[in-house]
DNA sequence: ACGATTGCTGCAAACGATTGCAGTCCATTT
DNA sequence: AAATGGACTGCAATCGTTTGCAGCAATCGT
């Protein structure tokens, strides 16, 4: 075929290993080996004679037959069930690339809508990862045992699994209802609503604890609650409906995400005539990148991506190198960031300056 | 040694491997393999009596020894550059899925945002994946180079390259330039405006040239474009500003994205206090999920999606078993969907139930 | 000056599978 | 009865690394 002579001299049509740079620069494949092994013992010198030449010859070490021989695949399954909350692009996107800095490979695995990550599970598992980290909403118990039984360790980020003792990072969901909740009663809204996403999901429920507990510390009683079902804009949207038929005008609504709380909002205006924030209040919580743009203006505690990223690739760092870490489980403080979905504070600040609607 | 009888359960705690199984089962190492190997030959029930053990012992071949011999890994690597721009988490994992379904493992790599597909691409290969699809819209024509060198197969999905011969998938962007056009024209719009996504991205040259010749043809010669230098929501809403200085009063703007059309909608209405559709028309292209929400009604040229998909996953399998394809490069037609945010066509149809019009 | 130490390198045995080739057994053909 | 063939199965080489151990030269301590 139309194969160049690139360069200098591309001998043999075989993939390049250790033996031949082995050959090419007259030392032993010992030689390229610890080239290329951070603390092992060479001579600077060869060393980079050794760098240079691979690099001419765009080697890198196979890594199959380093996972084979060492036992390490430097793997991080990844399993994403709800691609379509913009949460989790997100997420995804800032775990990736810090996992990669970290000298991680990550191997991704959806899961589709009929099926739950449990599913997927012994697949993702099939490449021996060493870690695989759940972003997902629901996983069962049992996930944790066949995962053990494989030798991998299961990481749940965006959620806790209160009957086992596996790994977990989270914002501090109770904090945010909580935080909601304070900025609704103290704008001045009495009767209150919470929309919830999947049932069992522990993000609903610590956020609905925080966000009722503080009502009720506060001597608010009047909360109702109304199922979402699931995370995302249509739940949130017929939820409102719902919502509206069974416990009519509240004046501010707590929805158990950002994307919820937009599909709400859609539904009070077009359906209910209803104007936010002058007629409800509604909050969501997550901070999506949308959230923040003028036609949504949502107000929403925000889920501290970056240090929830980083608590997961600290935790798994130090899981491999076998440090038995103590902290077992991450659970950070976001901020709340009051915007335009919610009645301003009586002093009229908001978190943050947002470009004027016209009139 | 500590060799318990191979009775029932969990003798020592090394991994299983082939060996232990030939050990227990009395049979070769060769013949556990062949077990596992669809087309070997072997007896039946000499098959499921291994396949039988293993699964009790919970025994999978070890995929990193697998590729070693065999010199092939079964892994598709991604990279993908902007998971902002919500087409792509939808691509994702429609594409993820699909590929999984036909028995590829996925490795998935984002672009940093300081770096470009092609830093990420040696880090990519580096896993000897088969295949690796760029996901992303600017990519160096040095890649197939790299590429080729290792051996990988690099396929674009939603992006061509003129000068090279790699494989591709995207949709028919000039089609959806054009589509769009006749949909301004048609309802009446003459003062038309463009706003371009990535400058030298095969999106935006695509869909620009369709929209102009189009418009050219029908003999609509005012059409003003507007840089937009990315794929998102900020540059959407940016470019509309900029557009409404240097050529006021468009009465239609077609925009390189959906996620573009968006920001500038937001734009046009925030800043310049201008009613969608009665002032100005916007569409854009792509038909991510969130045009259909009520609140943005976004009238749209869709990406076929799942044929680019089956497109994509069948090019991968043709190749993979050596068939010299001929179809290089898969070009699909996609469907204009008229929502609210342009001006009803005379007749005041809609097609908000996306019209199902065969090839 | 001599043994001990240091600093580097090579040998060879793994890791866990696949697969061409040769061998065994049994049934069928001549 | 011997030869042929078919259906399986086992042997052993192989993929490309890592790493404990041994070897060897140069340097050091006394």
């Amino acid at each position: 075929m139309d194969k160049k002579p690139a360069g200098k001299s591309e001998p043999p049509g075989k993939r390049i290993n250790a033996k031949r740079l082995a050959e090419d620069l007259d030392v032993s494949i010992s030689t390229i080996s610890r080239a290329f092994n951070k603390d092992a013992v060479i001579a600077p010198e060869t060393r980079s004679k050794v760098l240079d030449y691979a690099d001419r010859l765009g080697y890198r070490p196979n890594p199959y037959a380093q996972s084979l021989i060492t036992q390490k695949s430097r793997i991080v399954g990844i399993i994403v069930s709800h691609l379509e909350n913009p949460f989790y692009p997100e997420a995804l996107r800032g775990l990736g690339e810090a996992l990669r800095e970290a000298g991680w490979h990550v191997m991704l695995f959806t899961v589709p809508s009929g099926e739950t990550p449990d599913d997927i599970l012994p697949l993702a598992i099939s490449y021996q990862p060493e870690f695989v980290i759940v972003m997902a909403v629901t996983v069962s118990s049992r996930a944790q045992e066949v995962a053990e039984r494989a030798g991998t360790k299961l990481i749940y980020f965006n959620r806790r699994d209160p009957d086992s003792s596996t790994f977990f990072v989270i914002c501090d969901n109770a904090h945010g209802g909580g935080m909601i909740a304070d900025h609704f009663i103290d704008t001045g809204c009495r009767r209150l609503a919470y929309i919830a996403g999947f049932q069992n999901a522990s993000t609903t429920l610590d956020r609905w604890r925080g966000f009722r507990d503080r009502c009720i510390a506060r001597g608010v009683s009047d909360v109702w609650r109304e199922e979402g079902f699931s995370f995302s804009y249509e739940a949130g949207y017929r939820a409102a409906i719902r919502l509206m038929k069974r416990h009519p005008s509240p004046d501010a609504v707590f929805c158990a995400s950002d994307i919820i709380a937009l599909g709400c909002i859609e539904a009070l205006r077009t359906e209910f005539g209803l104007r936010v924030p002058e007629d409800v209040s509604v909050a969501g919580l997550d901070n999506i990148e949308m959230a923040a743009w003028p036609s949504h203006s949502l107000t929403t505690y925000s889920q501290p991506l970056d240090r929830m990223i980083e608590a997961t690739v600290k935790l798994i760092e130090e899981i491999s190198i076998g440090a038995e870490s103590e902290t077992v489980a991450w659970q950070i403080k976001g901020d709340i960031i009051v915007r335009k979905s919610t009645r301003p504070p009586p002093g009229g600040k908001r978190s943050e300056v947002v470009p004027d609607s016209p009139a």
